[in-house]
RNA sequence: GCGGGUAUGGCGUAAUUGGUAGCCGCGCAAGACUUAGGAUCUUGUGACUUCGGUCGUGGAGGUUCGAGUCCUCUUACCCGCACCA
C-alpha cells in the first residue's frame, strides 16, 4: 500500500485541531512538565528550515513526556512588537498591526504544516492589549519598588518612605524633591546616563542590542549620548543572577556567557588625594590589583568623568577641551576600531600615591571608561598592558614590582612572581600580596574592599511607536503612575510612524495622548519587555485579574525544559531571570529561576550558490574557469541550481537583465560556486519547510532535521540524506501491509523480534532523555531493518513500535494506530515498558583483548542465569590468570557490555 | 588578548563513557527486476597489503594490560566577550 503522506498528514492535522487533542488543563492528577520554545518574532520572510529545528526537538520531547504520563504544557505564541514591522510601516505607511497580523498567520500556517502539538488555546501575542496589560502592570510594580540591600530583595517603595521618614529625610520635601529622591531607588526609574543612541533608528538601544558599535537590528551606527531614560535596576540583581546559574541546567558555554556579561570582579576602592594646585580633593578609584600600588606612576580619568572639570588647571584648559571635543565627535564604532591608537592629555593636576607618598600626574584618556568602576584609574604601566602603552606614548615612568621581570618591551601582566620595590610587600608572592595590600589599605583607612559588576542597568525606553506604552503620565513634569485599574493603556492610533519634526517620539503625534488631563509618556518599551514574563502568562493566559493565578503558578511553577538559540544569552535570558526574581521578591511567583533546563539548538546554515559575471559584460563563467577572467561573484537563488549545476533557462527568466546573458560552460554545464552562510533572504539560500513538507511530508522533515546531527550543533542544511529518511518511513509503512490490506497478525512474536523491539525501546528512552535525537533515529532504522528481514507482522511488536516512533513522526503513527483499530489518539497511549530480559541471549561470545596482541573468547554456557555470571572464572588459567602482572580473579558479565575484568 | 567549544572514512555522523573504532544514513561499486530509471531489492565499501597481516580517530608526548575517550604540550577551525583596571 502506498504511503500517501500528504493526505495522512492533512487528515491528522485537521483531527488534532478539531478535537483539541493537545489542549492541556491546569487541573490534573498527573505530574506536570513544562516544555517551552523561544517564541518567534514573526518577520516578513516566514519560517525557514532552521527555525523548526528547536521546535521539532521540543515537540518530540513533549510528545514523549505525554506518553510517559505527564501533564505537559507546551504552548506557543508570538513576540510581535518590534522594529522591523515599524520600519516597514514607515516605508509603506501600512499599520504595523496589519503586517504583524499577516506575518503571524503565515507563521501559524507553516507551523501547522509540521504537526506540532501546541495547545493553541494558550497562544499569547505581546502586542495584544490583554497581554501587554501585564507587561505594563509589571512595570508599575517595578516603579513602585526599591531594592533593599539589607534583605537583599525588592520591597515596596512605601517601606523605603517609612525608613526615610524615620530618618527625617522625607517630611518637608516638595513633591518634585520626593520624586527625584525616590528615582534613585526605584527598580524602574528614570535616570540620566550615557546611552546608546542610534540616529538612524531614532531611538536608544540596550547594550545587548548593540554589537561592534552597530545596531543589531539594521546595522546602523550607534553613538554614546547622555540622555534621560527609563531604566531597570538590573544591576541590583547582579549577584543573584550570578549565583542562580549554579543551580540551573544550562550549557557551560551559555552560563559562561552570562558570567562574562555580569562581569563580577573583586578588588578595592582606594582614595587618592588629588590637587589642582589650589583645591585638594579625595578621589576614589577601583582596582583589582592593590598589590601594585607602589608601581602607580600616573592616574587616568575617563573623558566623561566629572573629575575632569575639577582637575583641569587653567594652563591646560584649552588642550583638555580640545581633547574632550575630539573624543566626543567619535562614533562608538570609531572608538572601538581605534582601540589600539593611544590618545590622551595631561590635566595639570597631581595625585599623591597613598603608599609611597609620591606625586603622580593625572591624565585624561578615552581608554578609561566612564561607566565602569569610578571612571578613574590608577595606572601601573609595569603590570598592565594598556597603562604600559600609554606610558610609552607619553613617556611616563615605569616602575617594575616583580623580581626579575622584564618590562623593556612589554608589561608583565601575569599574577605571579616575587614582589620588589613595594615596601612592606617585598618578598611576598603576588598571590600573597593581593590580600595583604587590601588588608593594609583597609587598615589604614585609605580604601575598602569592593565588588564591581560589568552588568549595567537596562535602558528601558525606546523612541518608537510599535511597543508597549509606558503607564506613566507627567503631572507638572513629575512622572506619576497610571492607576492599575486603567490598564491596559492602549497604544493610540497615529497616521504617521516617523518621529515628529522636533525629534519627539511618534507617540507625540497621537491625538489626546493624555491621562487625567496630563500628558502621557511618549516613549514605548523595548522588545525584551514583552518576552520577559511570557512563560508565566502561558500558565494562565486568559486570566483578567492577574498575570498568573497563584494556583496556576504553583501547579506549573517554572519551565522544565526551554529550547532556543544562544543569541539571547545576554539579552532575553538575563532580563527574564531578572524579571522573574523581581516577581518572586514581591511574592507574585513561587520560583526564583524561570528556566530549569535549557538546550541551545544550533543554527542551520544555508548553502549559497554563486555565478561569476565577467566584469563589465553580461557573460557568466562556470566556477572551474573563473580564475581566467576578472569576475564578480553573484548570489543566485538555490532553487535554480541542482547539484551545483545552474538551470540556465530559469536563470534567464529570473531577472530581466539576465534574459540575454551568455555563458562560458565546462563539460557543457554551468557549475556554480558554493559557500556555507547564514540562511537569509538576501543570499537566496533559504530553504522553506513548506516545500520539504510538500515533497516528502512533515514526518520526513521532522525525522530528517533530527537525523542531521546533534541538536546543539550548527550545521549546513543539505538535502542529500533526506531520501534515506523518507525511504525508512516508507519501509515502516509497508511492514503493516500486504498489498492493500493490513497484514498484522496476533501471533506470538519470536525472541529475536522481542529483542529487536526492546533494544529500540531502551535506546529510544535513554537517547530522548539525553536529547540525542539523531541516534534515536538511527536506532529506529536499525530496528526496522532487523524486523523487516525477520518479516515481522506481529501486533505485539508493531503496536509498541508505533508508539515509540510517534513523537518523531506523529502523522504516520496516528494513521497506523487508527488502522490497528484504536479509537483514541495515540497521544493517550503510554510509552511501552522496556524489558531487559528480552535482550538476554542463550549463548554469547565475549571477546577480550589485551596487550594489543593476545585475544581469547569466553563462551557462557546456555542457560546460565545472569546472577550467576559473576562467579564464572575464565576457563583457561594459563591465558588469563595473569594480566599485566596482576591476577585475574573473575569475569563479570554485565548485560549490554562486553566484559568487565576485575583484578 | 580573555573565555567556551570542536577535530573520527569521500560526506553527515556513531561508539554501551577507559574495553573489538567507524553503528545508521548519504555517496560510490557490482548484481537482480525492468522498455526505461533520479523507482525498488540484494551484496560490498577506512587505508595499505606479498592476503600472513600492518597501519588508522588533526599533530607530538604521557598515564594504563588497554586511550577516539584521561593528562601535558601543540596546530587548525567555530562561537562569545573585549581598553571592564
Amino acid at each position: 500500500m502506498e504511503y500517501d503522506f500528504q493526505s495522512i498528514e492533512k487528515k491528522w492535522q485537521r483531527y488534532w485541531a478539531e478535537n483539541k487533542t493537545f489542549k492541556v488543563y491546569n487541573e490534573s492528577s498527573k505530574p506536570k512538565y513544562y516544555v517551552l520554545d523561544m517564541f518567534p518574532y514573526p518577520s516578513g520572510a516566514g519560517l525557514h528550515v532552521g527555525h523548526p529545528l528547536g521546535y521539532i526537538a521540543s515537540d518530540i520531547y513533549s510528545r514523549y513526556m505525554r506518553l510517559k504520563g505527564y501533564n505537559v504544557l507546551h504552548p506557543m505564541g508570538f513576540d510581535a512588537f518590534g522594529l522591523p514591522a515599524e520600519q516597514y510601516a514607515i516605508q509603506t505607511g501600512q499599520h504595523p498591526d496589519k503586517t504583524t497580523e499577516e506575518n503571524i498567520s503565515r507563521y501559524r500556517r507553516q507551523m501547522d504544516n509540521i504537526g506540532f502539538s501546541y495547545d493553541w488555546d494558550r497562544e499569547v501575542r505581546t502586542c495584544d492589549p490583554e497581554y501587554y496589560k501585564w507587561t505594563q502592570w509589571a512595570f508599575l510594580k517595578m516603579f513602585d519598588a526599591y531594592y533593599d540591600a539589607e534583605q537583599d530583595k525588592a520591597r515596596p517603595i512605601s517601606e523605603l518612605i517609612g525608613k526615610l521618614r524615620q530618618e527625617g529625610k522625607w517630611d518637608g520635601l516638595s513633591e518634585r524633591e520626593k520624586s527625584d529622591l525616590l528615582m534613585n531607588y526605584r527598580i524602574a526609574y528614570q535616570g540620566e546616563t550615557a546611552v546608546n543612541w542610534c540616529p538612524e533608528l531614532g531611538t536608544v538601544l540596550a547594550n545587548d542590542e548593540v554589537k561592534e558599535g552597530l545596531s543589531v537590528r539594521g546595522g546602523f551606527p550607534v553613538e554614546q549620548k547622555k540622555m534621560k531614560q527609563w531604566q531597570l535596576r538590573v544591576s541590583a540583581y547582579a549577584e543573584r543572577l550570578l549565583k542562580g546559574l549554579e543551580e540551573i541546567q544550562w550549557s557551560d558555554s551559555l552560563k559562561e556567557m552570562q558570567r562574562n556579561w555580569i562581569g563580577k570582579s573583586e578588588g578595592c576602592e582606594i582614595l587618592f588625594k588629588v590637587s589642582n594646585g589650589t583645591i585638594d580633593y579625595d578621589m576614589t578609584i577601583f582596582t583589582t590589583r592593590a598589590d601594585t600600588l607602589f608601581g602607580v606612576t600616573f592616574m587616568v580619568l575617563a573623558p566623561e568623568s566629572e573629575w575632569v572639570k575639577r582637575l583641569t588647571t587653567p594652563e591646560h584648559k584649552d588642550e583638555v577641551e580640545k581633547y574632550i571635543a575630539y573624543v566626543g565627535k567619535k562614533t562608538e564604532r570609531e572608538r572601538i576600531s581605534e582601540t589600539h591608537t593611544v590618545t590622551g592629555v595631561f590635566s595639570g593636576s597631581y595625585a599623591v600615591n597613598p603608599l609611597s607618598g609620591k606625586n603622580v600626574p593625572v591624565w585624561i584618556s578615552e581608554y578609561v571608561l566612564a561607566g565602569y568602576g569610578t571612571g578613574a584609574i590608577m595606572a601601573v604601566p609595569a603590570h598592565d598592558s594598556r597603562d604600559y602603552a600609554f606610558a610609552r606614548k607619553f613617556d611616563l615612568q615605569i616602575v617594575p614590582l616583580i623580581e626579575g621581570c622584564d618590562v623593556s618591551s612589554e608589561s608583565f601582566d601575569a599574577k605571579e612572581g616575587i614582589m620588589c620595590n613595594s615596601g612592606f610587600m617585598n618578598g611576598m608572592s603576588v598571590k600573597q600580596a593581593i590580600p595583604a595590600a587590601i588588608d593594609y589599605v583597609e587598615g589604614h583607612g585609605i580604601g575598602h574592599r569592593k565588588v564591581n559588576y560589568r552588568l549595567r542597568d537596562a535602558i528601558f525606553s525606546r523612541q518608537r511607536y510599535w511597543g508597549e506604552p509606558f503607564p506613566i503620565y507627567y503631572k507638572d513634569g513629575i512622572p506619576m503612575p497610571v492607576d492599575e485599574a486603567d490598564l491596559p493603556l492602549k497604544l493610540p492610533e497615529i497616521d504617521d510612524f516617523k518621529p515628529t519634526e522636533d525629534g519627539q517620539p511618534p507617540l507625540a503625534r497621537a491625538k489626546d495622548w493624555t491621562y487625567k488631563g496630563y500628558p502621557l509618556e511618549t516613549s514605548t518599551m523595548p522588545g525584551f519587555a514583552g518576552s520577559s514574563a511570557y512563560y508565566l502568562r502561558y500558565m494562565d493566559p486568559h486570566n483578567c485579574d492577574a498575570l498568573v493565578s497563584k494556583d496556576a503558578n504553583e501547579y506549573w511553577r517554572n519551565v522544565d525544559l526551554y529550547i532556543g538559540g544562544t543569541e539571547h544569552a545576554t539579552g532575553h535570558l538575563i532580563y527574564s531571570r531578572f524579571w522573574d526574581k523581581f516577581l518572586y521578591d514581591m511574592g507574585y511567583v513561587c520560583e526564583y529561576e524561570p528556566f530549569r533546563k535549557l538546550v541551545n539548538q544550533g543554527m542551520i546554515q544555508g548553502r549559497s550558490n554563486f555565478v561569476y559575471r565577467i566584469v563589465g559584460k553580461n557573460t557568466f563563467v562556470s566556477c572551474g574557469l573563473k580564475d581566467k577572467y576578472r569576475t564578480t561573484e553573484i548570489h543566485v537563488d538555490i532553487n535554480m541550481v541542482k547539484n551545483d549545476v545552474l538551470d540556465i533557462g530559469a536563470f534567464r527568466k529570473w531577472r530581466p537583465e539576465y534574459a540575454d546573458a551568455e555563458f562560458v560552460l565546462e563539460d557543457g554545464k554551468y557549475v556554480c560556486g558554493s559557500a556555507v552562510e547564514k540562511m537569509s533572504k538576501s543570499m537566496f539560500n533559504v530553504v522553506n519547510p513548506d516545500n520539504v513538507c510538500r515533497k516528502y511530508g512533515a514526518d520526513t522533515l521532522r525525522l530528517y532535521e533530527m537525523f542531521l546531527g546533534p541538536i546543539e550543533q550548527s550545521k549546513p542544511w543539505n538535502t542529500k540524506g533526506i531520501d534515506g529518511v523518507h525511504r525508512f518511513l516508507r519501509k515502516f509503512w509497508n511492514m503493516f501491509f500486504e498489498g492493500d490490506v493490513l497484514a498484522v497478525t496476533d501471533n506470538t512474536p519470536t525472541s529475536l523480534e522481542l529483542k529487536s523491539l526492546h533494544k529500540l525501546i531502551g535506546k529510544a528512552q535513554s537517547d530522548i532523555e539525553s536529547f540525542s535525537f539523531n541516534t534515536t533515529v538511527s536506532a529506529f532504522m536499525i530496528c526496522i531493518n532487523e524486523l523487516g528481514s525477520l518479516n515481522c507482522r506481529e501486533r505485539a511488536i508493531l503496536e509498541p513500535l508505533v508508539i515509540v516512533l510517534s513523537p518523531f513522526a506523529p502523522h504516520i503513527c496516528e494513521e497506523l494506530w487508527e488502522r490497528l483499530g484504536h479509537e483514541e489518539s495515540i497521544s493517550y497511549a503510554s510509552f511501552p515498558k522496556y524489558e531487559e530480559k528480552y535482550l538476554k541471549e542463550d549463548t554469547f561470545e565475549c571477546p577480550v583483548s589485551f596487550n594489543g596482541k593476545v585475544r581469547f573468547k569466553l563462551t557462557l554456557e546456555k542457560g546460565i542465569p545472569e546472577s550467576e555470571a559473576e562467579d564464572i572464572v575464565l576457563a583457561d588459567p594459563n591465558t588469563v590468570h595473569w594480566l599485566g602482572g596482576k591476577p585475574v580473579r573473575k569475569v563479570v558479565f554485565v548485560p549490554g557490555r562486553i566484559i568487565n575484568i576485575v583484578f
